[in-house]
DNA sequence: ATGGTCGTTGGACGA
């Protein structure tokens, strides 16, 4: 089984990425960010014709998530909204496949240290770590993926001084990440790939995907038990270096469920 | 240099 996630920066803006990555890559699971559009208008024609089955759960032009399951693949116990959090953002869709507990996250931005919308992203991943530990109680087989607005560490970063203690690298987000790691979660990526620093995302300006100038913010994180079965992890720098690109690549991961 | 470039909109806002 693949499963990839993508930050998408709007589903409709990049339908031919995704048509042309999905028809190439032929994965079992994508996860998706930054959909921007309303249930009522989201694109499902297009990715049936591709094999494939939308759950949604958007927004008006801000946020929203989905998953996209290869036709045939069972779907059940859909979740649209982070339990437990009154919020009007879409950021949260978990589902179950094979047997595996897939929870798709569009973890906030941030903006700035010290905003409100800082804040703001530290209580809503405070609300997650609380859901999920009750989570894994129940789903030996889980997997947390999506855009974590953190890189976890310096690794992670093209230029660590530069980006010390600025949102998406400051102490408190890596700690609340540290807190996700402490409940028995494993940075995928990571694991396979301990010195690759492996950036998922490129600011669009000043050339950053160019000079290569990244961040690894788009992570799949793993029970103990879903990493015995994990076979690969990768990022697809492919899309990102096509015209009119998301400003994140996606990131692919192979799993052998046995039985 | 406190900038830049996108997407959604139809002027900013968010990232």
């Amino acid at each position: 089984m693949r499963i990839a996630t993508w930050n998408v920066n709007s589903v409709r803006a990049r339908l031919d990425h995704l048509r042309d990555w999905l028809a190439a890559e032929q994965p079992d699971l994508v996860c998706l960010q930054e959909t921007k559009v309303v249930d009522a208008d989201f694109p499902h024609e297009p990715f049936g014709e591709a094999g494939y089955r939308a759950e949604i759960s958007g927004q008006k032009s801000y946020n929203g998530v989905a998953v996209l399951a290869r036709a045939g693949l069972e779907i059940t116990d859909q979740v649209r909204d982070l339990p437990g959090l009154d919020d009007p953002q879409r950021r949260f869709l978990a589902v179950t496949v094979e047997g595996v507990r897939v929870v798709n996250v569009y973890v906030p931005n941030g903006s700035e240290v010290g905003s409100d919308k800082y804040a703001y992203k530290l209580d809503w991943l405070a609300h997650l770590t609380g859901h999920l530990r009750a989570e894994l109680a129940a789903h030996p087989r889980l997997l947390l993926t999506g855009d974590f607005n953190i890189a976890p560490a310096d690794l992670d970063v093209h230029d660590p001084d530069a980006w010390r203690d600025k949102v998406l690298c400051s102490t408190p987000e890596r700690a609340a990440f540290h807190e996700l790691e402490a409940l028995g979660l494993r940075d995928l990526f990571r694991a396979l790939h301990p010195d690759e620093p492996g950036f998922s995302w490129w600011d669009y300006r000043m050339n950053a995907f160019r000079r290569d100038r990244g961040l690894r913010i788009d992570l799949l994180l793993v029970t103990d038990d879903l990493a015995a079965c994990a076979r690969a992890c990768r990022v697809d720098r492919t899309p990102r270096g096509r015209e009119k690109p998301s400003d994140h690549a996606p990131v692919v991961a192979s799993f052998d469920l046995g039985g």
